[in-house]
DNA sequence: ACGCGTTATATAAGTCCGTATATTACGTAA
DNA sequence: TTACGTAATATACGGACTTATATAACGCGT
């Protein structure tokens, strides 16, 4: 048999729908993920809680805010170190504003394809596979 | 230094643009390259010319098929071992009328945000990153 | 002075994805 | 019967990504 990697195990129902990635040369610079990180650092406070509210670590949420700090005119998240709570991360003015840009595109794509996707989910598998 | 893995390198200009994936459960069923994939196979006549078109290895290709097969109610491309070529891969109808139902949603979702993504371009960054 | 929590960085280990490669099965043509 | 090109499958290897872990720097409170 082969490896079957490809594969799709069962998780949850199927949830088609778009997704909307700004990409900057070769890197994401903004993305579902992004987004959801940005919010999570506004509502936290710093980068380590907000990697700990998303279940990843550490390492991997500050390379996230690494790539959208380089990619953009100016950061969209400024961080301190030191300090009463050990320092702290927040989104910027012009974080937010990107922010908001995108969930406004995210939100323009979905309501121009809903009731297509609705007609592309009669299309695909309902027996789980073998 | 760090090691900065997810630093943008330097390739290509800037090209924000939409892409429409359809997930099934964990798997993605359609996204850009599957579809590219899809018209490769309709032109070449097998999975094996479409992967060497497309400068990916067979089993990879081979794979993709797989898992787009297994995601909708029917196989979007149908196979033949043996014959006087060998075989081959052809797409069927159904794989056909999946393929330009995403065509057209990954055409409305681009209409639908054509304009914010030329204005959000303008907030990324211009200076190369060192 | 010391402790604390966070940022920032480095290193190691594990996981996942991809290519490369080899093998078998298959059906038609010569 | 043999040769051929492809589908289908298995294994090994390498690279990229992710986590885990450790360490240093930092600035404020006690």
């Amino acid at each position: 048999m082969a490896s079957r990697k490809s594969a799709p195990m069962r998780s949850r129902e199927p949830a088609p729908k778009p997704q909307i990635r700004i990409m900057f040369r070769k890197a994401i610079a903004m993305g579902p993920g992004k987004a959801d990180l940005l919010e999570a650092i506004e509502q936290t406070g710093s980068i380590s809680a907000a990697a700990r509210k998303m279940r990843m670590s550490y390492r991997r949420a500050w390379l996230l805010v690494d790539t959208m700090n380089q990619c953009f005119a100016k950061p969209l998240v400024a961080t301190a170190t030191g300090g009463s709570h050990g320092g702290g991360a927040q989104i910027t003015d012009f974080g937010r504003d990107v922010l908001r840009r995108y969930r406004e595109m995210d939100s323009a794509a979905s309501a121009a394809v809903a009731r297509q996707v609705t007609e592309f989910t009669r299309l695909m598998s309902r027996s789980p596979q073998q």
